[in-house]
DNA sequence: GAAAAGATTACCT
DNA sequence: GGTAATCTTTTCC
């Protein structure tokens, strides 16, 4: 019998381990007449003591579902688009960052988080809500094994530049760019 | 109260 | 490869 979904148990564990298991994994979300949902290819970890995590400085207006239980979904908005995480530890949350188009999505493109986002119809009403529990977003188990997992950089931010807190499916073409197995110069890709 | 800074994306040359 | 768009939150005075 297969899992029906990710629980408050999955979610409850450090968060790059958090960040690396998710890819492969699925992300469903539900609204009348239609079920949309894209297989994970690309995560970022936002960790304790971590100057590019929106929750370094504690709790603030905009980051306060970082401190909800385990799987809860942060979203956030950036220039004119939005950007879906899910919580790990307090204070700590997984970026998704590009999926691969299983169905019901109204784009045919999910690499980027914006896009992603987009993809999905998940709004900035979103935040907050339990992926671990709710009904209108949930995450799957993988059902087509990943390939190998290769990590980087983070993308798009502009403090702790250089951890290697991206995960992404070695070899995907969903992957945003820089993609991490690329290997060009500074980007320290690794086997993860 | 004002100013700056974005975990981005699309469009420019 | 570079930059403008765009607007809310955060930070600083």
């Amino acid at each position: 019998m297969t899992v029906a979904r990710l629980g408050r148990s999955f979610f409850d564990r450090p968060t790059r381990i958090v960040a690396r298991q998710l890819i492969g994994c699925e992300l469903w979300t539900r609204d009348p007449g239609v079920e949309r949902g894209v297989r994970i290819v690309e995560t970022e970890a936002y960790v304790g003591r971590d100057e590019a995590n929106h929750a370094n400085r504690g709790m603030t207006r905009r980051n306060r579902s970082m401190f909800g239980a385990p799987g809860t979904l942060y979203v956030y908005r950036i220039h004119r688009v939005v950007c879906a995480n899910v919580v790990t530890r307090p204070g700590q949350a997984v970026l998704i960052r590009a999926g691969e188009p299983l169905g019901g999505t109204r784009e045919l493109w999910a690499g980027g988080p914006g896009r992603l986002c987009r993809a999905l119809g998940i709004t900035i009403a979103d935040d907050g809500t339990d992926a671990a529990a709710g009904a209108r977003i949930r995450f799957r188990p993988w059902r087509r094994r990943p390939r190998a997992i290769v990590s980087g950089p983070r993308i798009g931010i502009s403090r702790a530049v250089e951890r290697p807190l991206r995960f992404a499916e070695a070899g995907s073409r969903y992957v945003s760019s820089p993609r991490p197995w690329a290997g060009s110069a500074g980007k320290r890709p690794t086997s993860a």
